[in-house]
DNA sequence: CTAAAGATTGGCT
DNA sequence: GCCAATCTTTAGC
């Protein structure tokens, strides 16, 4: 097994090198994880629907000024956390936001988890695990804690390089999910996606 | 101090 | 398609 390690590119070659990717996180002594199929790049202070935009710098978004490789984790409406991953240089406040996962291993411990956290009347299916951001730090009970943790040390949070990588014509891309606040560059296609998968969030 | 909004999700019409 | 849930963070006064 290969950890993959290279944070230190821009937001867009790191966002488009991690699709295929494995997320692992050891959680009570088991290995959950699952393939990396969507994600989007949040291109720092000029980018308008990034949390570091204008050079803003607080209490929340500290750990987005890391050197590439460390996880940027927040709270989003008060219920669900997303799970960032930092790129490039400390100080440039660049990260990947992965937004959905394939489910692979320890699917029942991950379907817990989902049910576990908020009550679900109808049943849940793979494809609905982790499709979407918050879901998949419920499925793998990511959450504040996280903040900070570098992915190239940690024991319970890491990424797997995968031996086959993705072909550069099944990446696709379009404008990011809920930025719509962000003006012209809400439109920006920095969402990327692997074409035809079942397990997106839209 | 107060208010408003948010890189979402699930349930209901 | 619409809307409530739920609460932290941030901006503004």
């Amino acid at each position: 097994m290969m950890r993959f390690t290279q944070f230190e590119d821009d937001a867009v070659t790191v966002a488009r090198n991690l699709l295929g990717q494995r997320l692992v996180r050891v959680f009570d002594g088991e290995r959950l994880s699952g393939t990396i199929v969507e994600v989007e790049a949040y291109l720092g202070l000029h980018d308008a629907a990034a949390h570091t935009f204008n050079g803003r710098r607080t209490a929340r978004n500290e750990s987005m000024y890391l050197p590439g490789g460390h996880a940027y984790v927040y709270m989003i409406y008060g219920i669900h956390h997303c799970l960032n991953v930092v790129c490039g240089a400390a100080g440039d406040g660049t990260a990947v936001l992965i937004r959905a996962l394939e489910p692979l291993e320890a699917c029942e411990t991950m379907l817990r988890n989902r049910v576990g956290g908020r009550t679900l009347r109808r049943e849940l299916k793979k494809h609905d695990l982790c499709s979407g951001p918050g879901k998949l730090t419920q499925a793998m009970a990511i959450d504040r804690d996280f903040d900070g943790e570098s992915l190239t040390d940690s024991s319970r949070l890491w990424i797997e390089q995968e031996v086959v990588s993705v072909a550069h014509d099944s990446i696709v891309s379009s404008p990011r999910i809920g930025v719509d606040y962000a003006g012209e560059w809400a439109k920006e296609p920095l969402r990327f996606f692997l074409r035809h998968n079942v397990f997106l969030s839209c």
